[in-house]
Formats: C-alpha cells, sequence, structure tokens
RNA sequence: CGGGACGUGGCUCAGCCUGGUAGAGCACUCGCUUGGGGUGCGAGGGGUCGGCAGUUCGAAUCUGCCCGUCCCGACCA
C-alpha cells in the first residue's frame, strides 16, 4: 500500500508561466511530469503510473487480435533507403552517426521494420494474416512541438502494422482494429468520435482517425449532428446549395472590365454587384516534388481556382497534385506564370500542363467550378477584371478536384439528410488506415499462396498516442481544482484521507480502511502526511484520483464519506460498508464512460 | 523557417525605462501555534540576474551576437 508521505509527489500550487492549455498546466501542478527540454519530459511517479496504466489498457485489448514486439528505437538508414523514406521523413528525423561513420536514425514510426522482419521470416500465405504490434517511445523532431504532451519530440505509440493474403484480408484486420480501438477508448473515458481522414504522405486508401473534441486540439473536423457523418476538415465535403448565375453581358463572351483598385475579393463583388460566390479567385502555389531514386527535388508552380468565397485546403490540393510541400508565389514567380500582379490573377489563358507537376502550370480548379456560368475573374492585368467567364469553354484545366475546405453551416454531404455541418477542435488519438502495397512491395516482402505463385503481402498500420489519451482526458474533465481520471487510467482509484493526523484514532481507523481496500485490490492512497485537511482535500482534487475517502469526525461514529471527485459529491458510509461502496462506485464509473462513449 | 513575447532563488513575479546594496509571495529548514478546504507568528538557508563580448569608474539594468523557452503562422502517419 503507498502512503502518500512517503512519496515524491511535487505538485504546485501555481502553473508553470510557460504552459498554455489545461491538461500541460495540470500535469505540471499534479506533479505528473516535468519537462526537460522543448518537446521533451520526464513522467514521475504519478505520470508514469497512469502511462503504464493506459498502456495496460491497450495491451490487454490488442492482445485479443494481435502480438506485441519490441523492437529497437536506433535504426540503421538501410530499410529507410528501401522504402524511400530517408529522404522523405526530411528534418523531421532525428539522424545520427555512428563511430564508423554509418547513418542511423531515432525510429520515428517502425513499418520499414516491421516489414524488415516480415520479408526476411514470412514464406506463406499460410502464415497469413499477422497482426504485430508494438508500445514504444517514438522520437519526431517537431518544428513546433507545443501545448505539454501533446506536441512533442518524445512519446509513447502503439502501432500495429498487419500483414495480409489480400484486400478482404486488409479489410478484416482493418475492421478488427476498428473495433479494439473503440473498446480501449472506451475503456480509458474518453469521449470520442471516429472520422474519416487524410492518409496523408504513409500512402494508402482508407483512413480513419479517432478524436477527442477539444480547444487544445489542433485539428479541424466536420460532423453532421444529424446522420453522425463525420470528416476531418481535410478530407469532409459537402453538399452546396446551388448558385444564381448572374446574367451575361454583351454577345456573352468574356469581356475585359477595368476594376480600379479592386484586388480584394469584397472590391470585385461590390464592384460587380455579385455575390462572392460569382467571382473566381485564385491561389498561386510552388509545389515540391520529391525526385525520384536519387534526382534532385524541384519547385513547380501551381495555380488554383476556387469560387471566391472558398478557401484552400492544402492538403487536400497537395493529394490532388501528388507533391510534397507548397509555398506560395513571390512577385516575380507570379509575373512568370500569369504575367500579371496578385489580386489579378485569373485562368483565361493560361496554357495548363497536361500533367501535374509538369515544366509549365498545373492548373487546378476546385469541384464547385464545374458547369458555372458568367463568373468574374481576374484579367492578369493590374486593375482588370473579365466577366462573362465560362469554366470549361473560356478556360481549360491540367485537373478538376475538391481542393476546398467545407464550412460550418453547409449541408451534409450524406443524400437525404437535411443536416448542416458543424466544425470543431478535435486532438487524435488514433490513426488506423489501410497502407496497401507501399512497403511490403518496395522493400520486397513476398509470399507463396496456395497456388505456388509469389504474392505480395497487403499492409495496414495502425496507432494511438498514449501521452494522447493522458492529455485527452484531462481536456475532458476538469475544473478550477484539478482534473479527474477514469479509475481505468488514474495513477490510483482511491486516496482515503486522514484528516488530522495528531488522532490517534482517526490514524488507526484510516489505516484500516487503507488495508481493506488494498487487500481487495483496490489501488489505494493513503494520505497519511502530517498536514491539515484543507491541504490534502486540495492536493486530493488536483491529482485527477477519482474517489477520496475522509477519515475524519464521523470516524468515531464508525463513518466515513466517499467523495466523487467528477461530481464533488458525497455520501457518509459505515466503515464496514466502504469497501462494497467503492467497488461498486467504480464500476459505475466504468460503465458511465462506457455509455458515455456509444458512438 | 517567417512573425511576436519572454529568460532574475525550486515556482510565480517585481526591479531594467532613468546604471551604483538583488527583492516579494509561495516552497524549503528550525521553533512555537493550528488541526474539515493551501493555519498563524518568529527565526533561517538558498540567486555567477540564460551565455559571451562590448560601453562604463561601475551593468540584472545600456549595446551586439548567441543560446533557451513559449505563443501565432508554416509544418505535422
Amino acid at each position: 500500500m503507498h502512503r502518500w508521505s512517503k512519496l515524491f509527489i511535487p505538485t504546485l500550487r501555481e502553473a508553470p508561466a510557460d504552459a498554455e492549455v489545461a491538461s500541460h498546466k495540470y500535469l505540471v501542478r499534479a506533479g505528473y511530469i516535468r519537462q526537460l527540454a522543448a518537446g521533451i519530459y520526464s513522467f514521475l511517479f504519478f505520470g508514469h503510473r497512469s502511462m503504464l496504466k493506459i498502456a495496460n489498457v491497450v495491451r490487454e485489448e490488442m492482445d485479443t487480435i494481435g502480438q506485441e514486439f519490441f523492437l529497437p528505437a536506433l535504426l540503421p538508414r538501410e530499410p529507410w533507403d528501401q522504402s524511400g523514406r530517408w529522404t522523405v521523413m526530411g528534418d523531421n528525423m532525428f539522424r545520427l552517426k555512428d563511430r564508423k561513420g554509418a547513418d542511423l536514425c531515432l525510429g520515428m514510426t517502425h513499418e520499414e521494420i516491421m516489414t524488415t522482419i516480415a520479408r526476411s521470416e514470412l514464406r506463406s500465405y499460410k502464415q497469413l494474416p499477422q497482426i504485430w504490434y508494438q508500445i514504444q517511445t517514438k522520437f519526431r523532431d517537431e518544428p513546433r512541438p507545443k501545448s505539454g504532451l501533446l506536441r512533442v519530440r518524445q512519446f509513447t505509440m502503439k502501432d500495429s502494422y498487419s500483414f495480409d493474403i489480400d484486400k478482404a484480408g486488409l479489410d478484416k484486420s482493418f475492421d478488427l482494429h476498428d473495433a479494439v480501438y473503440r473498446k480501449i477508448f472506451t475503456r480509458c473515458g474518453l469521449k470520442f468520435v471516429a472520422v474519416e481522414a487524410d492518409s496523408g504522405s504513409m500512402g494508402g486508401s482508407q483512413s480513419q482517425e479517432f478524436m477527442v473534441y477539444t480547444d487544445a486540439g489542433e485539428d479541424l473536423i466536420a460532423s453532421c449532428p444529424v446522420c453522425g457523418y463525420a470528416a476531418n476538415l481535410e478530407k469532409a465535403i459537402s453538399t452546396l446549395e446551388p448558385v444564381t448565375e448572374m446574367e451575361a453581358t454583351g454577345d456573352g463572351k468574356p469581356e475585359l472590365v477595368s476594376t480600379p483598385n479592386c484586388a480584394a475579393i469584397a472590391d470585385v463583388a461590390a464592384f460587380f454587384k455579385m455575390s462572392p460566390a460569382s467571382d473566381i479567385k485564385c491561389v498561386a502555389y510552388m509545389a515540391l516534388e520529391r525526385g525520384q531514386k536519387g534526382e534532385p527535388d524541384s519547385w513547380q508552380g501551381v495555380a488554383a481556382f476556387l469560387r471566391g468565397d472558398h478557401q484552400v485546403n492544402e492538403t487536400k490540393l497537395l493529394s490532388a497534385i501528388g507533391a510534397a510541400e507548397l509555398r506560395t508565389m513571390v512577385a516575380e514567380e507570379l509575373e512568370k506564370y500569369f504575367k500579371g500582379p496578385a489580386g489579378y490573377l485569373g485562368p483565361v489563358g493560361l496554357t495548363p500542363d497536361a500533367k501535374p507537376l509538369g515544366a509549365g502550370l498545373t492548373v487546378v480548379v476546385d469541384k464547385a467550378l464545374e458547369g458555372r456560368e458568367n463568373m468574374v475573374c481576374g484579367a492578369n492585368q493590374k486593375d482588370y477584371h473579365q466577366r462573362n467567364v465560362v469554366p470549361g469553354r473560356d478556360f481549360s484545366w491540367t485537373l478538376a478536384a475538391d481542393i476546398r475546405s467545407v464550412n460550418e453551416g453547409e449541408n451534409c454531404p450524406t443524400s437525404s439528410c437535411a443536416g448542416k455541418l458543424v466544425v470543431g477542435k478535435a486532438v487524435e488519438i488514433g490513426h488506423i488506415f489501410k497502407l496497401g502495397y507501399k512497403y511490403s512491395e518496395s522493400m520486397g516482402a513476398r509470399v507463396l499462396d496456395e497456388n505456388g505463385k509469389e504474392i505480395t503481402p497487403i499492409m495496414g498500420s495502425y496507432g494511438i498516442g498514449i501521452e494522447r489519451i493522458l492529455t485527452a482526458a484531462i481536456e475532458q474533465s476538469n475544473d478550477a481544482n484539478g482534473f479527474w481520471l477514469p479509475a481505468s487510467i488514474a495513477p490510483f482509484t482511491v486516496v482515503v484521507t486522514i484528516t488530522n493526523m495528531t488522532d490517534a484514532a482517526l490514524r488507526e481507523t484510516g489505516e484500516k480502511v487503507a488495508a481493506q481496500l488494498d487487500a481487495a485490490g483496490i489501488d489505494v492512497l493513503l494520505d497519511d502526511r502530517d498536514e491539515r485537511a484543507g491541504v490534502k482535500f486540495k492536493d486530493a482534487d488536483l491529482v485527477g484520483i477519482p474517489f477520496r475517502i475522509n477519515v475524519g469526525k464521523k470516524a468515531a461514529a464508525g463513518v466515513v464519506e466517499l467523495v466523487t471527485r467528477a461530481t464533488a459529491t458525497s455520501v457518509d458510509v459505515p466503515i464496514a460498508d466502504t469497501l462494497a461502496l467503492v467497488k461498486e462506485r467504480v464500476q459505475e464509473d466504468y460503465l458511465l464512460t462506457n455509455l458515455a462513449d456509444a458512438e
């Protein structure tokens, strides 16, 4: 049994000046973590205990579908060269050299390593499917670590990898993970949602993120309160209201109009007395194309055209053209590609490349421009616009794609659903996706199928951020005094607070109550510090323990108090009944989180 | 990487503008006191003022460079 008086639990009255979000402040104040450097934290007793509990929940559930491995964090360069990611990972990868000068890196993810094992060990379809996972430290040299444990450079991740014979097998592995993840997050007491996601630089097809709504989050997700549609803004779509087209003027052909000082869309709309929805706006980028097989990287011009009232979603644009990075064009580049200045860029007269990222200009139009008529756009000439512009008739493009971000209030994309989308901030706690053949193919993993033919296993990759479960749990359950965790992941389930250590009878009762809980397997912490009651109460409220038993004045009458942190409610309970009641409450706590999360 | 802020005992901060003894609260140690929501009183210990260089008789304070941390943006399985 743990005694507070013997432990190192450095609680703080004040939050460090660096802390911004609630979870960061409370993790430090409650003595869970201490910062060592930007994005690098030490876990103290409470923090580590909570992390172990989370990892154990994850492990218990993962063991129902897969096998746990333990892989190196210090990795040689070769597998990364084989997958091509030694260069793709760029500055996000921590790199070092050994004494012989050989390149090494710290593992930021383990597709390559798992695939290396699969390649050298798996020979037959009879050995598939396999699901291998690890719960280990990952390293990423984040350009901007922030928000305490939310975005860090060293963190703990459960990641698993599936190897299947075919797509149907992959679907099954994916679904198994989906189901297990829901159990894990539910057991951790999180109110999560599963959303469609962009698969990013990992490649692959289907991709789903598990998110917890919180303002501390860095992702935006769009969801429909009516039908339950939910997607990361990088992926979300919507159904647009029909637009009332403007009447054509003159002969209906594009007409040059002098529009002095109308560089902003609002000015153009006012000038033509039209809605910004009838304007075509241009966002001009330079896109980075990664060189294949040793070729150098190159920057190519890209023009994105959208409705005037829409915004570019750069993630969508990147995946539409297959580029690695985007930056906006500078004035000289605008002159080179458009012969016109910012504010007056337009699609008419451009010669789009046949394929994305060619030597000329890649022209991408947003889907919302297709089928439109009589629009207004820049004339690639200062102080001039054109009207009567019809996409497809008056200009062409390299490709049309969905490259815009949906807005709150737009119609849900689900047919027959009348809901309006809402957009909220969230933190990503898990991500599952179908990798496909990217790693097994490039790294040469092959097995023989039942006909003796060589086939390439299809892979899936599935991650859970252990620290993020802790942060998300704190973000969703805190008040002015501290936070509370569900018993499943709290460092202790119950703290027994002896309110006055000078009273020998109270000490004895407290010891007895705690010992009784301890013997029954309840994770109990006995607060036997020689402190005033107020100090102990404040600490207990701060540190995330879901239940507290006060051993105080009523103890002489054989009664203690059971306080539930989440609700700040207290009940008197005969000492003999405490164990049974605590068990009951823990069970309720579990059921409560279960019910709350039925998604 | 672009923009901004900050760096003074363990923590939160004042002092800097206008150069001359390094301060407060919390925390810590000792004594007394108190004992159901961070008890009160007294006495103590603890800081090369992020680093380096410069200006000056003299730098926490002025100047330059560097380092670190945080915030916004970019970036991000």
